[in-house]
RNA sequence: GGGCCCGUAGCUCAGCGGCAGAGCAUCUGACUUUUAAUCAGAGGGUCGAUGGUUCGAUCCCAUCCGGGCUCACCA
């Protein structure tokens, strides 16, 4: 048996849940298959609303589905795509704070997106820009997907034919959806949502004949009754029967959906049948929360974004963080970071410790890397880095280096290029949190004169490299000037030097800085080039 | 009110039929001249409660109790 064979028998039984997910998707394509239709392809889709930007959620949202994507091609023969819809014909419903223009913008409330000029100037439209931001912020990651906007499947047609059996099914459609509707929008709900030919913006307005014939609708419009045809984009679909219609006119097999949506997935399941056709396999997956238990909303501004994850952590850790528990409510703040990067690096190990396929396929990591993990190895943590970097005052590669080879000989940037990545996070981890709270001192005098001895040893030092050398030397500096207890001359020297109560051994610090450079940044220190500084 | 998720060590969580686990925190020791780091070890739990299924339940099922989120306007 091949290993693509192996792979395949695993598969089918295989627990990861992008596993049960794909199983659902293949038992679909059978069903299509045993109605007699030709199963060319299977469909995957991710929604997105273009009113906002790209966020955390949207990640996750085509990262999960792209994992049962792949699983299911372990299974199947089957072609697949990806679609990525945009969402961008609906109408804007408010103004959006942190946008430029946004008294132009308010003329143009409730219209199209895609008909509302873009305020930032570069797009030919609102809709656009946020589209070309959404494929900008996917293909950032990599992803394999097919971009799709709903203005333009509208305005082509190619939604004509679906738009046509929602009309045939107008009654069934309206009477699905009215009983879980309020008694004030039930008044004028209607499944489509006709653009008005004067002032241009998404009505909701009582429908008052629907002729399945001439495939149009008749409404009242500034006063004046108007007809326009529910094809070729003069209609939109009210957003749950749009779903269904969407589901139906692309022929969608899967999607998953924040569990906020679970009324909203019901429904158009509901509509999608009465028009005739299968739903897809749908999956409702958590909402994040901040360290709090609060739900993430980026008008709060609370929780992580993408980018700021991404400050202080590689991708394929915000990769896990996403694979692990989807139906979990996982909280998302900057603590977790760490953690999952080390999660990663255990389960990069598991990984490579077994040639169990079966054992594989339940990794994370043979997920997040679609098969194939990368060979490298981690010789220390991300925790150890992040308290490493505080705790030696190294600010730079070349030091952290120093003391990463003290803990593990044989890495270097070279055959860790993982590790290398991990160090400039910590760096960065240093210059945000923890160089904002060094607070230095100047000297004293007894500690100006034990200061000045030193710096004039350590350039005799030059270049020496032995730590226990050099550490033998300050500590006989710190006797001689009469140091009681000797801690106090330590203390001293991480106060004056590197603004904190603590640091690493002096000795080692020297060794792996350099003594002259040492002796550079205690002269800087007698100069009182620091004291004070924050 | 409908739906969903979660109650496991002091904290954050993993485990999801076969002798209760990790990280952090705590304590002890090692690195024979500071501290931090690192390393070794220790303590710490009626696995929310009650029933049921099973040879066996933290795990599966039912009920209950707690905590939280979400939908009930729009998308």
């Amino acid at each position: 048996m091949s290993s693509d064979d192996s792979l395949r028998a695993a598969a089918r039984t295989a627990r990861a849940w992008p596993f049960e997910e794909a199983r659902k998707v293949v038992a679909r394509a059978e069903r299509r298959a045993a109605a007699g239709e030709s199963v060319g392809e299977v469909l995957f889709e991710t929604g997105y609303g273009p009113s906002g930007l790209p966020h955390i959620g949207t990640f996750g949202e085509v990262a999960r589905t792209t994992w049962v994507r792949r699983a299911f091609e372990l299974m199947s023969p089957v072609r697949t795509r990806l679609i990525s819809f945009s969402d961008d014909m609906d109408g804007l419903r408010k103004v959006p704070g942190n946008v430029p223009n946004p008294e132009m913008l308010g003329e143009y409330l409730g219209r199209p997106l895609t008909a509302v000029p873009d305020p930032f100037g570069t797009h030919a439209s609102y809709g656009a820009h946020n589209n070309a931001r959404l494929r900008a912020f996917l293909d950032r990651f990599g992803f394999d997907y097919e971009f799709l906007s709903s203005t333009d499947c509208y305005k082509s047609g190619r939604f004509d034919t679906a738009l046509l059996v929602v009309l045939e099914h107008y009654e069934t459609v309206r009477d699905i959806v009215l009983p879980t509707l309020g008694a004030e929008r039930r008044a004028t709900y209607s499944p489509f949502l006709p653009i008005s030919p004067r002032s241009g913006v998404v009505l909701q307005v009582p429908i008052l004949e629907w002729n399945k014939k001439a495939g149009t609708i008749v409404f009242e419009d500034e006063g004046r009754k108007t007809e326009l045809p529910v094809t070729g984009g003069h209609v939109k679909c009210q957003w749950k029967v749009d779903w269904a219609m969407r589901w139906l006119a692309l022929g969608i097999d899967y999607e998953m959906s924040g569990k906020d949506l679970i009324s909203s997935v019901e429904l158009s399941t509901k509509i999608t049948r009465a028009l005739g056709a299968a739903p897809p396999e749908t999956l409702n997956y958590e909402l994040f929360l901040d360290e709090h238990g609060q739900r993430i909303s980026k008008s709060k501004g609370n929780g992580l974004s993408v980018d700021e994850w991404l400050t202080y952590g590689p991708d394929e850790s915000i990769a896990l963080f996403m694979f692990q528990k989807p139906r979990a409510a996982k909280k998302l703040y900057f603590d977790v970071i760490p953690k999952t990067v080390d999660d990663y690096i255990a389960l990069l190990e598991q990984y490579r410790a077994t040639d169990d396929a079966a054992e594989r396929l339940e990794n994370p990591v043979f997920h997040i890397h679609h098969g194939h993990p990368p060979a490298e190895t981690y010789p220390v943590s991300f925790a150890l880095l992040l308290t490493l970097v505080s705790a030696s005052n190294a600010h730079d590669r070349d030091l952290l280096w120093g003391f990463i080879r003290a803990y593990a000989p044989q890495a270097n940037p070279k055959d860790n290029p993982g590790l290398d990545r991990l160090v400039g996070y910590a760096l960065r981890y240093y210059e945000d949190f923890v160089k904002p709270t060094k607070r230095y001192r100047a000297p004293t005098d007894k500690e100006r004169a034990a200061l000045g001895e030193l710096a004039a040893v350590l350039d005799q030092f030059g270049d020496e490299r032995d730590a226990e050398k050099v550490q033998f030397e300050v500590y006989e500096i710190g006797k001689r000037h009469g140091f009681e207890p000797l801690r106090d001359w330590f203390k001293a020297l991480y106060e004056v030097l590197f603004g904190q109560a603590q640091g690493p051994r002096f000795g080692s610090f020297a060794a792996l800085f350099g003594c002259r450079e040492t002796a550079v940044l205690i002269r800087r220190a007698l100069a009182d080039e620091f004291a004070g500084r924050a």
